[in-house]
RNA sequence: GGCCCAGUGGCUCAGUUGGUUAGAGCGCCGCCCUGUCACGGCGGAGGUCGAGGGUUCGAGUCCCUUCUGGGUCGCCA
């Protein structure tokens, strides 16, 4: 039976009153965390999204009837309380908030009744995620859930507030667009209109927001949804959100210094942390010099050492034919992992292979001066000592080396050297190292489409010096494109984008676009640039994973109200779904049944 | 698409080399209790062990298939 709010009106939050309120009349309003029932005095913790406040009900306070409601509280009932703030004196609860006080109720009222909830409504709930997410709106009422999403409503007003006072404007764009084949797989949405054409949900407003620079609105920005139809992983759902902006008349260092100054506001209005600037920056090629990395985790050492000099006249073969493949020899020494068991390194010989490695060399330097290792038989003494010495090893410590193409050895030893960290427990989890990672090489060889692809997108400008390498050595020239890594994960990315057409054709020339094919796609945005474009750069941020790094999540559906599983679907609402048949005639669209 | 992990009352889990009637904590229901806050006391209900098949005298346990969820590789300009 649920009773109306006729007449009341809610004055407080239940965690918003404190002693200060001691002796005031107030309606509070929630739901029932816990009733303890002990004969004629009755304890209720009402929960709401502020915190927890102690109710008590007591013969004397209230009338009989309301009294016997207050006997019926079960967990997750709603109701609204009216009463006296009072001091809980010699009774106080030091682990509570609100444990000074408590509300001495005069009047009760059940606004809504409930079922026993599936699982229990606290903090740090054990429940498998499966059941959390099929009653999702059950487990955001849990105090950690809320916590994250208001947080997160909390960094979006920073950043809306930051960028506003920076001349930003925020502007909706489409999400009713064109498909365009470069990058992700499109989600497609029919036309009822145009039967057989198809929208495609965006991935990005990247067109749009350029467009927006020829029509001379100079900075903008909006907190995006966006949508890419590939497979799930803890920090990737198929829809999500980044903060995405674009700059006119500016080059890196200002994209670059404006975004310093958001992130420094960011975190030190959510952690109190002070983001000292310059936040440094590396280029791609030392990051994966040393890091085997484009997004390398700084809290910890352990850096890729190249050894292919030292051992390029070696006896191993391994080592030799990837020098004579074009490849090199690289390494990193596992400090103290000297005397790891073999099923161990057999673990990590494994976890190489898995990102395409042959296999993974390795000496072990013995706490009592003795070494094993998987290839000693194939070098002298002394090549040995050197490679040892190159690798700056002592007693205790395991030196895994991996011989491949540049390609695969980074892929290699960059993972590894994480999954060893984390294995070793060396990151320190209170420190925040951000890095801005630059000169991204402009193009990426696809050996699976045997042609070059934009490793950012098609509209990234060359570094102006390496403009002469375009027709002569594609794979050498390097973009105007930066990413911005917090403690090895990629938080954002942008670049400075062409606004000369003849670059502009020169690039779709170079990933194998027909005049035509450019043409049938970005039609719109070639023709904008005939009218006069401002030179223009900009920068998206991952919201999602910004959002969980400060939430210290390690999955992004911590922050997501409403995610997506594992295969794209909702376990509570159960999208996608089947539609009606007159639905499917309407669009034109015909099922067959598969075999 | 590949590999790995998990699935046992409402929730979280235990369950030995295959062996009697599958257990615990919390929750739930009933009664009692005027200072509890992990309230307490007494009593009670609740399970086709994810599903299907197989091996066996006998399967929660072994084998095969499959479903669900998670992690990851591929994929993600």
């Amino acid at each position: 039976m649920a009773e109306s709010m006729k007449g009341l009106h809610r004055t407080h939050r239940c965690a918003e009153l404190g002693v200060s309120n001691v002796g005031e009349k107030v309606t509070v309003m929630g739901w029932v965390q816990k009733s303890r029932n002990k004969g004629g005095i009755i304890f209720v913790d009402l929960r709401d999204r502020s915190g927890i406040l102690q109710i008590i009900f007591e013969g004397k306070d209230i009338d009989d009837d309301g009294f016997a409601k207050a006997e019926k509280l079960r967990s997750e009932f709603v109701i609204a309380v009216t009463g006296v703030v009072e001091s809980r004196g010699e009774a106080a609860n030091a682990n509570m908030a609100t444990g000074e006080i408590e509300l001495r109720a005069d009047d009760l009222r059940i606004l809504s009744e409930s079922d026993t909830p599936p699982f229990p409504i606290e903090e740090n709930s054990k429940t498998k995620e499966e059941m959390r997410l099929k009653y999702r709106y059950l487990d955001l009422r849990r105090p950690d859930v809320q916590s994250n999403l208001m947080l997160r409503s909390r960094i979006a007003a920073i950043t809306r507030q930051f960028l506003a006072d920076e001349g930003f404007l925020e502007i909706e764009t489409p999400i009713l667009n064109k498909s365009t084949p470069e990058g992700a797989r499109d989600y497609l949405v029919p036309s009822r209109v145009h039967p057989g054409q198809f929208y495609a949900l965006p991935q990005s407003p990247q067109l749009f927001k350029q467009l927006l620079m020829v029509s001379g609105y100079d900075r903008y920005y909006q907190i995006a949804k966006c949508f890419r139809d590939e497979d799930l992983r803890a920090d990737r759902q198929p829809e999500f959100t980044q903060i995405d902006m674009e700059l006119s008349f500016v080059d890196v260092d200002d994209v670059i210094d404006v975004n310093e100054r958001l992130i420094k506001k960011i975190f030190k209005e959510t952690l109190d942390l002070d983001v000292s600037l310059p936040i440094q920056r590396i280029t791609y090629a030392e990051a994966m010099d040393r890091f085997g990395s484009d997004k390398p985790d700084t809290r910890f050492g352990m850096e890729l050492q190249n050894v292919t000099e030292i051992v390029k006249g070696c006896g191993f073969g391994v080592f030799t034919g990837a020098i004579e493949n074009g490849g090199s020899v690289r390494g990193i020494n596992a400090r103290g992992c000297g005397s790891m068991p073999r099923k161990k390194i057999d673990a990590l010989v494994q976890f190489a292979k898995d990102f395409g490695a042959k296999g993974l060399a390795y000496i072990q330097l013995l706490d009592d001066g003795n070494v094993k290792s998987s290839f000693a038989k194939f070098m002298t003494d002394d090549e040995m000592s050197a490679l040892i010495s190159a690798m700056d090893g002592e007693a205790g410590d395991l030196l895994l080396f991996a011989a491949d193409k540049d390609k695969v050895v980074f892929d290699v030893l960059g993972n590894l050297r994480v999954h060893l960290a984390e294995q070793l427990e060396i990151i320190d989890k209170n420190v925040f190292n951000f890095l801005w990672v630059t000169e991204f090489p402009l193009f990426e060889w696809s050996e699976e489409q045997d042609r070059f692809t934009a490793m950012h997108h098609p509209f990234t400008m060359p570094m102006e010096e390496d403009i002469q390498y375009l027709d002569t050595d594609p794979g050498r020239v390097r973009a105007k494109a930066y990413d911005i890594v917090l403690n090895g994960t990629e938080l954002g990315g942008g670049s400075v984008r062409i606004h000369q057409d003849d670059i502009q054709e020169k690039m779709f020339e170079k990933l194998g676009f027909t005049k035509e094919e450019a043409q049938s796609q970005f039609g719109f945005l070639l023709t904008a640039f005939k009218y006069g474009v401002p030179p223009h750069a900009g920068l998206a941020y991952g919201f999602d994973r910004l959002v969980m790094l400060i939430a210290g999540e390690d999955n992004i559906r911590n922050v997501i109200a409403f995610p997506k599983v594992k295969d794209a679907s909702c376990l509570m609402c159960e999208a996608p779904d089947t539609v009606a048949k007159e639905q499917l005639d309407e669009l034109g669209i015909e099922i067959t049944e598969e075999e």
